[in-house]
DNA sequence: TTTGTAAAACGAAAACCTTAGTATTTACTC
DNA sequence: GAGTAAATACTAAGGTTTTCGTTTTACAAA
C-alpha cells in the first residue's frame, strides 16, 4: 500500500511546474532563465528542486547531449482541478457553489471578469441541454 | 519591517480554523471533540496548535476558569477569499474566470452545482445593473 | 491550607521544505 | 585518449510544521 502524502505541490515546485507547464519542457537553464529577475537561485538549487519533481513524479525527464529536459508528466489543467476539488472539500465544504459565491462577492472582480464567468456558465449551460 | 511570511493558514491549523468556525469559540477540548474518530491528537498537540494560531494572530483568546477560549481572529469568508486570490494568482494566471473555468469543466461537478452556481452569477449580474 | 486534577507553558523530536556547497560524472574538443 | 566546461548527484544546513512528553500553574475539594 503505497502511501500518498498530499498530490499536491509545494509552494517552489508549484512555482517550477508553472515555467514548466508554460515552456512545454525544458533544462534547469531554461526553467531558471524563466524566473523573475530578483529571484536569486543557484543553479544547484533548482537542479535540486527538478530532482525531487521527478521524484514525486510530477516531471519526468529525458537526457539530451550533457542535460536533462525536464517534461511535466501531468497537464496543468488536471492539476488545477484537483487543486479546486482539493480547496472545496477544505475549505467551502465541498461545495464548488460556496467557492463560487465567495469569488463573485470579491470587490477586486472586475466587470470584465465577472461577464467571462457568466458567459462560461452559459456556454456549459448550452452544451448540456442541447 | 514584518516579514510576513505568507498569511495562510497550514493544513493542520486549518483543520482547527474551521472546528472554530463552525462552534464560534471554543476551548482545546472543544476542538478536540469535534475532529473526526480516527483522529488521534494527543490534547498536549492541540494545544500547541492552537497557541501558534493565537502567536499568528489568527485567533484571539480570553480566559475562562482555567481553561482558554479561543475566537477566530478573522471570519471564514475572508479567508476563503483571502484564499481564492492567492490560488488565483498562482495557478490561474490572475484570471477568475480561468479558475471558474476548470470549475466548470469538472466532470464530478454535479446538476445541482452547476444551477447553484448559475443562479449566483445571475444573481450577481442583476444586483449590479439593477 | 493542603492536596488532587485539569489546563497551560515549555521544550524538543521527527518529518519535510528550501537552499546551496562540494564532489563526481559526462560529453565535447584537440 | 586527456583536458575542460557544464551538468548531475550527493549531502547537509537551516527553517517550518506537526506532534507530544514533562513541568508548571491554577482552581477546587477536603
Amino acid at each position: 500500500m503505497k502511501k500518498k502524502k498530499s498530490d499536491l505541490l509545494t509552494e517552489v515546485e508549484l512555482e517550477f511546474m508553472n515555467e514548466l507547464w508554460a515552456l512545454g519542457e525544458g533544462t534547469v537553464r531554461d526553467v531558471l532563465a524563466r524566473l523573475p529577475e530578483d529571484r536569486d537561485l543557484a543553479y544547484t538549487s533548482a537542479a535540486t528542486i527538478l530532482r525531487i519533481l521527478e521524484q514525486k513524479e510530477f516531471v519526468t525527464s529525458r537526457k539530451e547531449g550533457k542535460s536533462h529536459v525536464y517534461i511535466p508528466a501531468l497537464a496543468r489543467d488536471t492539476y488545477q482541478s484537483r487543486t479546486l476539488r482539493d480547496l472545496s472539500m477544505k475549505l467551502f465544504d465541498d461545495t464548488p457553489a460556496t467557492l463560487v459565491a465567495r469569488l463573485l462577492s470579491d470587490d477586486q472582480l472586475t466587470e470584465e471578469a465577472l461577464g467571462q464567468i457568466r458567459a462560461l456558465v452559459d456556454r456549459r449551460l448550452k452544451n448540456d441541454t442541447g
